[in-house]
DNA sequence: TTGTAAGATAGCAATATTACAATGTACTCT
DNA sequence: AGAGTACATTGTAATATTGCTATCTTACAA
């Protein structure tokens, strides 16, 4: 059906799964590792650094803008993109959290 | 096009996508949740306790198996899946190595 | 062997995603 | 104003995902 059965989870999970997915795609991964590189805020030249149509880069930066990973401001005529490094700080401790949560006490499983 | 241009970018953004998409679903990060909690290996009852299909859980779990997350071990009918902690602990790093290489030197943007 | 139980797989329908060309919008410069 | 630049949005085509029913397959028990 292609519809998620969201009601069924938690909300914890929905919003794991909700971060995962806007980094599920190279592009967008390749996007954050770009501004993380220029730490200053770099603007759409991503087109150019990725070989992706500017409509597609754009549509990349919306994904990434919506979970709030990223934020723009609007210089002029060009758009600067940064990370968001309160929401960054966020979604890493969700991450680690679950990460941390599973021990390796070998030898119990399979 | 719903097609990914894999070769623009880096194994590493590649593989990263990849494990970000098998956690990128709800039902499969409370089968994780599910596999942590029950920290002995449990069986398919994740029917019961989530709340969808048979043959959908049996999805989730071959795609979270694809990516190595989670095995499975035949005990006579029933299938034992659990967490797989080498590969648990790669995508942890992978995740952490990406997350702290973003430093909040707060006012350099937007 | 026949039946049964637990999972896997195939095939389908509905919906989502990816990518692009074309177009729209907003700002800047002359 | 008119032209150009930088992005965003819209529309569209191709493909992927989600979830299900129905149907294997495998292991075990009688």
């Amino acid at each position: 059906m292609g519809i998620t059965k969201s009601n069924l989870f938690t909300e914890e999970q929905n919003e794991f799964a909700r971060v995962a997915k806007a980094l599920a795609h190279p592009a967008r991964v390749a996007i954050i590792d770009h501004l993380i590189k220029q730490n200053a805020c770099i603007n759409g030249d991503l087109v150019q650094e990725l070989g992706l149509a500017q409509a597609t880069i754009s549509q990349h930066l919306r994904e990434l803008k919506e979970v709030g990973i990223i934020m723009g401001t609007i210089e002029g005529t060009k758009v600067s993109y940064c990370i968001n490094p309160e929401r960054w700080k966020a979604i890493q401790q969700l991450f680690e959290a679950t990460f941390s949560r599973f021990q390796d006490d070998d030898g119990v499983c399979c």
